[in-house]
DNA sequence: TGCAGCCTTGCATACTTATACAGCCGTAAT
DNA sequence: ATTACGGCTGTATAAGTATGCAAGGCTGCA
């Protein structure tokens, strides 16, 4: 019986606005499925619907809603990355120009956003440069010799 | 200091995985926000964030579940570029930075150039951030805040 | 027939999210 | 300065969702 259910959810889902299971469980009901909040809201987990604005939905794409994201928690160290790519640090008014070795462009402006330094407001990586733009020249100071530590270090 | 939250969360939801509004509360706290769930939940509602197996997520497109049948209509605008793949704008001296979820930078300029703004001097796009030169901090300012008003809405 | 393993479900309850209400603060008009 | 109003927030709590546990029902095997 399950499975008809899960169709019929499915259904209900993609053809009309569902805001929550109580209400999911009475219009089922009158279709001719008695189950309990319990049971759908195990239904929902395995038919991996998500919950928006709109009421519930059906995943997205033939995967689902969202990519599988990493986890945020090992961060690749800056300080590494900066070691093992970086060539020199210069600035220019507000930006930090960091010249690296071919091709660690992106991963050195990645672990750069990834620090979150508030006196970064973005980076622009090509291949062999990183574009680090500061809210203004005093903080590009900050910026650029705290690069050149750890590119001294 | 409730715009710099929305963009900080788009920024947490799109990089990594959140599961709930506490988790999200703590990961808020050590960026410097500190706000009780009861302001996530009403913030979660303001961007639209929708939540499924695998945590929150940025709307899908320019709807969620319920789309808005919409008549394709010439090539993307600005404007729907911006709500689908911007994260956060901010201003640097007579730059603007757009950063953008992981591929959105390109895009995202494009349409950007495409808008052919006199208050826009060139744009360079890497992966997810778009950098925006401008002549001037007044102009870049003009720039921000028509970014930021797309982002927003 | 009796038993073991597995699946599905309901109940009760823990966990998570939304909201009514009140306080605070800044702005604009008086 | 005073008052009125509106936005943002925290507190307390209601509303909604997930899950540990145990019961009941299959199936396959001895």
């Amino acid at each position: 019986m399950k499975y008809q259910r899960h169709n019929a959810i499915r259904e209900l889902v993609a053809q009309s606005l569902v805001s929550n299971q109580d209400e999911l469980r009475r219009r089922l009901r009158r279709k001719g499925f008695e189950v309990t909040q319990a049971t759908l809201s195990r239904d929902i987990h395995e038919l991996r619907l998500s919950k928006g604005p709109s009421g519930y939905s059906l995943p997205h794409g033939s995967g689902n809603g969202s990519a599988p994201v990493v986890v945020d928690d090992g961060p690749p160290s800056l300080a590494e990355m900066i070691e093992s790519f970086g060539l020199r640090v210069r600035q220019a008014m507000n930006q930090v120009v960091v010249g690296t070795v071919m091709g660690g462009a992106q991963p050195v402006a990645a672990a750069l956003d990834h620090e979150g330094w508030p006196e970064v407001v973005g980076t622009v990586a090509g291949d062999d440069t990183v574009l680090v733009i500061c809210p203004d020249i005093r903080r590009a100071s900050e910026v650029e010799s705290r690069l050149r530590t750890m590119l001294e270090s």
